[in-house]
DNA sequence: TTGAAAGCGATACCAT
DNA sequence: ATGGTATCGCTTTCAA
């Protein structure tokens, strides 16, 4: 079988406790000793058994994730960030995709639990009762989504909304459409919240979902939001937006002519569509790495107060949004198109 | 800290032993022990450790995957298949994204080999001598790659490739554009392999590359087969035939009015961008369900000859590729454009 | 059918 | 500075 601690201590005529040592402690060991005994562990291409060390440390250097699912580009771009600086930090990913299901992901965390040293929960779908029966299995830290009294990062959702919002009125926009991401989801919520800001514009909100956050979603959403009259849409997710963009093109309306779109997450794609397509840019690469962080810091001291990280968010406007159409059926056209996009 | 098998065997009042058997091996236990034991285990929140239990029975009941890129499309909707068909047989996931870096691929692998049953390798860009390295650490299966003498899974590339070439003679192209992906990738050998279909058909083939899989690549690739005067491009997969028909749009050229697009891997996206690309599908759920089942053949029987699996290729083919266009400048125009998208 | 004890691979404590 | 021994949580002989 693979070669252990034992091999080495007979290899290098030392004890299992030395080699131990050279190899984790090497201040502690004779440097003669431990040039000695690293060289043989190396010839000998010894690696110690994580899950043996971990028995008796109760530490992994593994790190689990939790993602509702990967074929939504953002989670993989999030991902990069976070599988970077968790390399950085010596640890491994432990990943998994719950499919979007809260039963799922209470499941995984229990087939995690004891493998990691903490689990990141990205978007987590359960629901509080599920929340409730896990919440003590492991070192946990949430990503999108606020459990009170759990550490978690947060992506500024509320604020981009905003910042879409002014946008859109000030290409003079008077009424637009939100499509709602999936019901139990925190980050959905926090977006919608951002919705209030249409009122200090005057500006007329309708809203269609939830939705699952998919293509297909954005597709049947369109012609919700065609028949209600809106200049201009916000999908939960670039996702969903494109799915708008897709069927709109389907039917010949003109984005951003007769309607315009905007998207979250500034996904790869965003930029593929004709026109490519308005998005918000809530840093999903740094919220990576800002969740690995905050996890490091919780298990380096575990009666911390549990830190809670609000990242800013950015906007980043592209080519489907643009002025309202003059005569849209809802607007008595009172103060006119003064933006550009 | 966690509830352990002896805090089970004392709340039940029996041995360890005990406990353990009634739950792995409950033919060995009397009914009447084995359901209270179960029920203690049950209300106690019980659950086995599986480091300490692989410790001793050298099974982890965990698999690792690696992949080359997870924000190309392709991977996740492979894992899909991947993690559905793990989780069925009982095992967790262990995933890691190795950024397209053959030597980051062969670190993670000693990361993880200590910690997983086997490992499954995607598209693996290990070179011949990093993996000579690795390949006794532990049970591997390559999928998209062939290793002489170890199990792999392999999708029919060069099929694939044949039918579109095919394809495109039936629609009169005489001179097609191939755009090579990763300098060390086996899997678009076998794609470029299939290339020499074209001779059969007369058909002139203008190579570039290699590339990087990514969008950018095809954005660069466009101008290079614009200027190359083929009437055709194949790119070795969808997102790089994505960046392809961005930089068409962009100057003006109509897909697949002047020249036709298609790629490899069906990825979502592939059916949003306008026209849609046309692509070929060779079956990555499929694929990735396929992958588990080899692995947990070879764990189960070592000695069994490394099997390997070759999964057959579909063609589906969407609108951007079309009738070359009558006065190709390569073309005297001798048979003619007889066929339909 | 059940329990006691050994052992998986590593680390940590206690001697020396 | 180094070695011996207990221990982590579990499974697996070996006895009873």
């Amino acid at each position: 079988m693979a070669v252990t601690i034992q091999d080495v201590a007979r290899a290098a005529g030392v004890s299992a406790s030395t080699v131990s040592r050279a190899l984790s402690s090497p201040e502690m060991v004779r440097p003669e000793t431990r040039m000695r005994v690293r060289a043989v562990a190396e010839s000998l291409g010894y690696r110690p058994n994580p899950a043996a060390r971990g028995l008796i440390t109760g530490r992994t250097t593994n790190l689990g994730v939790i993602v509702p699912d990967l074929t939504n580009p953002f989670f993989p771009s999030m991902l990069r960030g976070l599988q970077a600086r968790a390399r950085e930090a010596g640890h491994a990913v432990f990943l998994a995709d719950c499919e979007e299901d809260g039963a799922a992901e209470a499941a995984l965390v229990h087939a995690m639990a004891k493998q990691v040293d903490g689990v990141i929960l990205c978007s987590s779908r359960m629901t509080p009762a599920m929340l409730e029966k896990v919440l003590g299995l492991v070192p946990m830290v949430f990503l999108n989504r606020v459990v009170p009294g759990h550490p978690s990062v947060i992506m500024d959702g509320a604020g981009g909304m905003r910042q879409t919002i002014d946008h859109l009125a000030a290409l003079g926009h008077r009424h637009i459409a939100y499509l709602n991401g999936p019901r139990d989801s925190w980050s959905n919520r926090e977006r919608a919240k951002g919705l209030r800001r249409a009122e200090r514009h005057r500006i007329k909100v309708s809203r269609f979902g939830p939705f699952a956050p998919r293509f297909e979603s954005g597709l049947q959403a369109a012609d919700l939001v065609l028949a209600s009259g809106a200049t201009a849409v916000i999908a939960y997710n670039d996702v969903m937006a494109l799915g708008v963009l897709a069927r709109l093109a389907e039917r010949g309306v003109p984005v951003p002519g007769r309607i315009s779109v905007a998207g979250f997450d500034n996904i790869t794609f965003a930029a593929m569509a004709t026109p490519a397509l308005t998005t918000v840019d809530l840093g999903g690469e740094r919220a990576g790495r800002a969740a690995v962080d905050t996890l490091l810091a919780v298990l380096a001291d575990r009666d911390a107060d549990a830190p809670r990280q609000v990242l800013d968010s950015a906007l980043i406007v592209r080519a489907s949004t643009g002025p309202a159409p003059d005569a849209g059926p809802d607007r008595p056209n009172p103060g006119g198109t003064q933006g550009e996009a």
